[in-house]
DNA sequence: AAGTGGTCTAGACCACTGG
DNA sequence: CAGTGGTCTAGACCACTTA
């Protein structure tokens, strides 16, 4: 009997991926050229036409090939690098680096929407919202200031959540299970209580990500989390 | 002969998936629980299995769900906002505006590779590297400053290129067609000269981001590029 | 009209998990 | 062992593009 070396003998769809990802890497398509169609593939490959239509919508859903009904399939253009951006629970992201995460209540109450922030969550200018700022530490170094508002009816029990024990982020994961959310991330230097509360000076560069989330077209709530610019930054990795 | 008022009858797997992700969006399978197998689905829509399979597998390409062989259809959890970040070549994000690209030289040349550099770029220490440094000009305001090494064994006519012309990310995007990249995003002042060269003052924030590319693991180039925060932002939209 | 992709089906075999 | 997902097939019908 004969011993299995191969580990994983890469399954008809996967190999015909392959074949194309290492065709296009080679530069074979240059950008806008048609490749094989489904049927020239189904040959070449000895596979069913279900089995390439596989590989190649999902080479599609990665961005590397354009498809259009009727005319063919399209070597895509390199928009740019493009990579999955995650932006983490604090919480989470300093247990993953297996430091200890305290979080500072410095503020916590219900205010009038200002018309800029009525806007922005969908509300009447006036309306009840809650307004939280916390400050996160890693290790006992202030790492994040999290300036947020809430949206009342979303949250009803907002203010009376113990943000030292849960973070905001996850409990409204629980109030509003899925959403849609807005942000940008910018640098910009920290407002003088921002500075205070972070401990660095006025003139520190700090990595500033707004974002906000809705359901439903429904405003939930607003978030500014300024970072030093020294102690934190966003990583990431992008593969084709 | 009736009229087709309906624009377009969501196709079956499209139905599946629609009505898993509104049920995921309702709380009704929280993460990690056990969701419906595929047997179950292609009897409550009279599918067949394999439309109901692409249904999940696509919900597990988004993300959504975690499916493990032998043991079942599992609701993920979010692990945060996670969303698709594309950094753009600088001439086309400005094209897209509607605004004038211009580029200005500052400087053009070979030099030895540093220690450090040498290790990011996987070569020899006092290796020779190709180094420029352009600004980028959005209607003629300094919007980038781009300082880019370059390993020659990737690319050899580098220096020959007209960089008023083309941007170096273009032009190596022809010499090495696909890549990997590895990046960080922070905020951080500019060195003196880069504070020079944009026009502001050292004092101001920038957003850096830091990018070295390389291809079958070998190094291409490293980039920084240190954009005024005053002028510039990453924006980016999430959708479950 | 010919060629392309978009989608569905009914049945099949396999590998893996769990009791 | 029964149940689950992973994958493949052969054929089918449709909508769209191109000429």
């Amino acid at each position: 009997m004969a011993i299995k070396t191969s580990p994983a003998p890469l399954p008809p769809y996967a190999r015909v991926k392959q074949y194309l990802k290492r065709e296009l890497a080679r530069g074979r398509w240059t950008p806008g050229t048609l490749m094989p169609s489904e049927a020239e593939l189904v040959q070449r490959f000895s596979v069913s036409r279900m089995t390439v239509n596989r590989a190649l919508r999902e080479l599609q859903s990665e961005g590397l090939v354009d498809r259009v009904q009727g005319s063919g399939t399209y070597a895509a253009q390199l928009h740019g690098v493009s990579s999955r951006l995650t932006i983490r629970d604090l919480h989470e992201e300093i247990g993953a680096r297996g430091h200890e995460h305290r979080a500072v209540v410095h503020l916590k109450q219900a205010e009038r929407a200002t018309a800029e922030l009525a806007h922005q969550l969908g509300m009447a200018e006036g309306a009840k919202v809650f307004h939280t700022r916390i400050v996160h530490l890693d290790n006992g170094v202030p790492l994040q200031c999290e300036d947020r508002y809430v949206n009342p009816a979303c949250a009803p029990g907002y203010l009376g959540v113990d943000f030292e024990q849960t973070t905001p982020t996850n409990y409204l994961r629980t109030v509003a299970p899925t959403w849609e959310a807005h942000y940008a991330i910018e640098a910009s230097p920290p407002t003088a209580e921002e500075a205070r509360l972070l401990g660095i000076r006025r003139d520190e560069a700090c990595l500033v990500i707004v974002r906000r989330t809705e359901s439903r077209g429904v405003g939930i709530t607003l978030a500014r989390l300024v970072h030093p610019g020294s102690r934190y930054l966003i990583e990431g990795h992008f593969k084709p």
